[in-house]
DNA sequence: CACTAATATTAGCATCCACTAATTTGTATC
DNA sequence: GATACAAATTAGTGGATGCTAATATTAGTG
């Protein structure tokens, strides 16, 4: 009727120990967890070096705030480095973004929809 | 004003190729970018065989519709295994949960929030 | 400095999501 | 069959989410 959708903060840390790693988990996953992102990730992830913002705005289908705002999301999560030059930004794909996508992408071998 | 959170669903394929593997990587890691759910995955992975809805409704804290629910939903993803017994439902965990679980656990070595 | 380009941030809102409560289905046991 | 228990399903709802549009910031360039 009135508490609805877990009382705990997703962040901000304060509970029983093993808690870090459970908020940890849950902000990486669900950061992957959206078309827009997902696909920015592979974007990334599939082109040879670091992607500009400017770049992956044309690619995706959604506004530059929207591109800046999943970028932001993915990088807090880890999944993605930022390396700044003049006006741009670039983004790669972390160690940790990458075993994600690849095992993801692997574990569909034959399995359609 | 209209248009809003992407046109084309989630699921339901169509779309140009590798759109499948794209809908297949975001239905995983949305389905454990969520607490319950990512909380109730690391329940099975750590106990030692399959666990039954009934037990984890006891360690989770929310209803036994809600416990059913997550767990059809890591189902679905591929993450969970399914097992039927008499009354009771097993699940565990399968190769991808496992593999993700670890990704991303092994991610935190260090990093505090 | 004025101007432009690239990105980030903010407010506002339509839609989606995760929950609870109630009900239904399936399986034992009497 | 009747009863009881385990789990799934459904309807309904408050809060979260992801977008757009507008604005602000930061960095080059004339």
């Amino acid at each position: 009727m009135s508490s609805n959708q877990r009382a705990e903060p997703i962040t901000g840390e304060d509970g029983p120990p093993g808690d870090a790693e459970l908020a940890h988990g849950v902000r990486v996953f669900s950061a992957l967890g959206n078309r827009t992102r997902y696909e920015a990730l592979r974007l990334i992830a599939d082109h040879d070096g670091d992607v500009c913002v400017c770049e992956l705005h044309a690619e995706l289908n959604v506004s530059q705030g929207a591109v800046s705002q999943a970028l932001s999301r993915l990088h807090d999560a880890g999944v993605l480095s930022r390396r700044k030059d003049g006006r741009w930004r670039y983004y790669g794909v972390t160690p940790l973004g990458a075993t994600l996508l690849e095992a993801v992408e692997s574990s569909r071998v034959s399995d359609d929809v």
